[in-house]
DNA sequence: CTTGACACTCCAGTTACTGGAAACCCTATC
DNA sequence: GATAGGGTTTCCAGTAACTGGAGTGTCAAG
């Protein structure tokens, strides 16, 4: 199958997927006419990645799991440890967001939010908040 | 000051002072040897930029919040505003990560993760833990 | 034979920096 | 005066993961 179909059935756009050619995540053959072609096993490959890639997991991780993913031999622990390190990296991202929200939340509280210039956010960004 | 020492009391990199000015948000002078001149107000625009960056504002945000701190007529209200919108966006990153964190923490969970090859989580991105 | 929908490649832009190269400036020491 | 070191300057390239667009080629239908 050519390019738009691969597109329609794996959920990611062309691009997305010539990207994904390019560096050297899944290598179609070529027709005649130039055109890609997807087959079934393609397609498969590029449904995992779309999992993977919604699931957060980097390009370089989408790389190792889909080597893994191919290696009848791996061993479950490798793929356990990708997972539970990115786990890791998405607890930390949160704690850093819901840091953030906690001082916006008490700022945006305090704020009276009207035609006054005077703001509680602005101080605190000027350093009279928390010297 | 030299930018070396805005960088140091800025707590921003020297290089990263130098992009700020290269996309106008900031316009220290230039001495006779052409070396920038940083006054107590550009520095105070720095600290007020890394604050602002660190609460996770984006830099075009950060643009505006500098302009409406410099700006004596501004309304409370449009500083809220941004503030507001950006909490909301940290809301929606926040339960985008926690989606994700669910679903690896039940995979991770049903992985053995030892020598043997078969996996719960490769088979998920493989699509058959959700067909 | 033309039209429209697809496909191809290549280039540029996005965000917010960061690293590095080559050159210039300033101060201190020998 | 020469030199060594540190700081500064500019410019270029690279990061992550695409996305948009230009210009061109291909295919099937009417």
């Amino acid at each position: 199958m050519n390019i738009g179909e691969a597109a329609a059935v794996s959920g990611l756009p062309a691009k997305t997927i010539r990207y994904y050619e390019e560096i050297g995540l899944i290598s179609p053959d070529r027709r005649g006419n130039n055109y890609r072609d997807y087959s079934d096993s393609h397609v498969h490959n590029l449904r995992f990645l779309a999992r993977a890639r919604s699931l957060g997991f980097s390009i370089e991780e989408c790389r190792q799991l889909l080597s893994l993913y191919g290696d009848r031999c791996r061993a479950s622990a490798d793929v356990k440890a990708i997972a539970s390190r990115h786990i890791t990296e998405i607890d930390r991202k949160v704690a850093e967001l819901m840091e953030m929200r906690a001082t916006l939340a008490v700022l945006v509280e305090a704020c009276h939010g009207d035609e006054r210039p005077d703001c509680p956010i602005l101080e605190d960004l000027a350093g009279q908040g928390a010297p």
